[in-house]
DNA sequence: CCTTTACTTGGCCTTTTCGCCAAGTAAAAT
DNA sequence: ATTTTACTTGGCGAAAAGGCCAAGTAAAGG
């Protein structure tokens, strides 16, 4: 039986395993600046429709997207308000001065 | 060629890659509270010394920790402030409202 | 009703990731 | 100098993720 914080962990998990991967990252960004739909993301994302269709489900499920039904389309947006510091975080990282593996 | 763009992004999701596993993911909240030697992070992890040192592997490489040797013992510690502030914003995710696959 | 549009889902193959064991290394202890 | 301790690295099989095509669905248009 999963404890409790195994739970916590393994949601954690979800939410930024659907983060980690370029095309739902670039999709994450661009659903910032507010909701797009599916047609609308492929082509940002130059993938198969069904690629970025399946994509799209990762990210609603870990909780991340909503999706809404209007007209002919399907519109997807972000749950979380919050990513941008991450990302401020995540780059503050980049030019990572490598303990070396090897000397 | 790669865009700048493109880097930016790929830097991006090679950090949160090395955020995206349960082990991984409990070392870097352990780490929080201050340095740890691999020992006593294979501890906390159960698996075998091995894995965790290519965990940790990943996640230096990724720039989200140093690495320091002191004696016998070989220290990791965070290199990022901004876990935290993250963590809760994933946990506000948690109780999703998933919009369902099918009706 | 039939067609079109905008997706979603199934299937399958390819690539990547994971985790153990075994072997290698380097510093410390004896 | 040899042994022990605390790792790291190599290798390999198993499991998971990714991507395309093809097929299915549901609402909108004609």
């Amino acid at each position: 039986m999963p404890t409790r914080s195994q739970d916590r962990t393994d949601r954690r998990v979800a939410v930024i395993k659907a983060l980690a991967h370029p095309s739902r990252l670039i999709i994450a960004e661009a659903l910032q600046a507010g909701e797009q739909c599916v047609c609308d993301l492929r082509e940002l994302v130059g993938s198969d429709l069904s690629t970025v269709s399946k994509h799209l489900t990762v990210m609603r499920e870990a909780g991340l997207l909503e999706m809404e039904k209007r007209g002919q389309n399907v519109y997807y947006r972000l749950r979380c308000p919050c990513l941008l510091s991450f990302f401020e975080c995540v780059d503050s990282l980049a030019p990572a001065r490598r303990t070396p593996a090897k000397k």
